[in-house]
DNA sequence: TACCTGAATTGGTCTGACCAATGCTGCACG
DNA sequence: CGTGCAGCATTGGTCAGACCAATTCAGGTA
């Protein structure tokens, strides 16, 4: 019988996971490409012996890990790149309070150097290649005015880029992730940010630039020295905040 | 009726989606406290008008995301730290992603260094007493032959420890998950495991004896030879069983 | 008082039904 | 022949109700 598969883990598990970690060893395995279109629930539900309530409870909880995505009426398929980014579901729910954020930004410290580092020994020519046009894509925008909060887009997948580089899908789930939060728990103030954003571009340029040249060091350098300015500027906005509310 | 708080988020999203980030509101808002337990599936069902089916689409994706914990028979509540367990998405996207292994190692090769050094900065003397006691009660089971995985077990004890004294929860979960994994997919042979082990048990020793002498870099240095150490012991180990298989 | 039993509570799973969005097929018309 | 639209098949979304299984707790018994 095809539900056998599911007998694997502890009889313990719900069976909603035991569905979800099984649908994820299939692609793992290549029985479902990225990309793919899954079958029909109706149908899934039958192969995997299960009933279409927990198969559906099951894909929720992918889609909500971005692995997976469903279309009313369109079908159920697999995500390309399982992006956690700020529409998803995942970062909907989570609101990263004060407390977190310096947590949070403390793994952005720890992690993303050592990401430039790697990316610097590790990454192919097609990896930087792809890495310098998304700097130039960025960079009309980037240092126009008064474009808003694209700004943190691009931040974001400019980092997510750089980890992308390492190889490593670890590093870069949790890098995503983290900064998807950072993002989500602070909102710079759009009008005052020229200068910043212009620094901000530079010191990205810097760090491709390092990643490029192959020097680990510099990358990892280039890396610290746009946190800290970067940290700088959070605290500054924040202590002006203060100011304003009282 | 009670079920209109629903409509405000766009009439496109799914319902169970609608539902988890209400829920998620409440908590924020505190009408349900970190601990609470939560009103019976069928009940807060009809608070909040939906069907059963729906709701609890919605709790499991609460649940993968960490934020509430269901137990059979005894009910839904509120996590006091949202927790990454080993269905949060970040453990469902390894599960579907290749060769996770040496990823998740280069993740601990990163992050539990700096954890050592800033465990040694800031933990208080109520912290390292802590993870004293924890040593001392290691120190039997850990050098005794035949106790099995349990060294295993204590192994995650103690790394998880170290991150707890660093006070930062985001960095705890990051770690707590990926030893998790990686102790999922390593199982050392029990057997050739006894002076490993006391090594292990001895370099456990000297980052807690730096950490207790505040000395960071002491602290750092002592979990880069201690990871160093296990990952030859692993690399070793690999190599033995590939040659058993031939 | 301590322990055990059984009923009430509560989450877990299944079935089958119907609604709603999407996509496709084939027919009619230009 | 090509184009556009209507209608049907496919597929996900939601619902209601039933029954199973783990936990909890009150009440009774030793």
């Amino acid at each position: 019988m095809a539900g056998d598969v599911l007998v694997q883990p502890a009889r313990k598990e719900r069976l909603s996971l035991r569905i979800a970690l099984e649908i994820c060893r299939e692609i793992r395995d290549g029985s479902f490409q990225p990309g793919d279109q899954l079958p029909p629930e109706r149908e899934l539900a039958v192969q995997l012996d299960v009933s279409r309530t927990s198969l559906r409870e099951a894909l929720r909880g992918l889609e909500i890990a971005g692995i997976v995505e469903s279309r009313h009426g369109g079908g159920t398929f697999v995500r390309r790149f399982s992006a956690l980014g700020v529409e998803s579901p995942l970062a909907m729910m989570f609101e990263a309070s004060h407390d977190n954020l310096s947590d949070l930004w403390e793994v952005r410290r720890i992690v993303e150097p050592a990401l430039a580092e790697r990316a610097a020994i590790r990454a192919d020519a097609t990896g930087v290649a792809w890495l310098g046009e998304m700097l130039e894509r960025h960079r009309q925008p980037y240092l126009r005015e008064g474009v808003e909060n694209s700004a943190q887009v691009f931040d974001r997948e400019f980092h997510a880029g750089v980890a992308r580089l390492t190889g490593n899908v670890a590093m870069e789930q949790v890098i995503q992730l983290v900064n998807t939060l950072v993002h989500r728990g602070y909102r710079p103030d759009p009008g005052l940010a020229g200068g910043r954003r212009r620094q901000a571009y530079a010191r990205h340029l810097a760090v491709y630039e390092a990643i490029r040249r192959r020097e680990p060091q510099a990358a990892r350098q280039a890396m610290v020295d746009h946190l800290q300015e970067v940290e700088e500027y959070i605290l500054t906005e924040i202590i002006e905040r203060c100011h304003e509310d009282v």
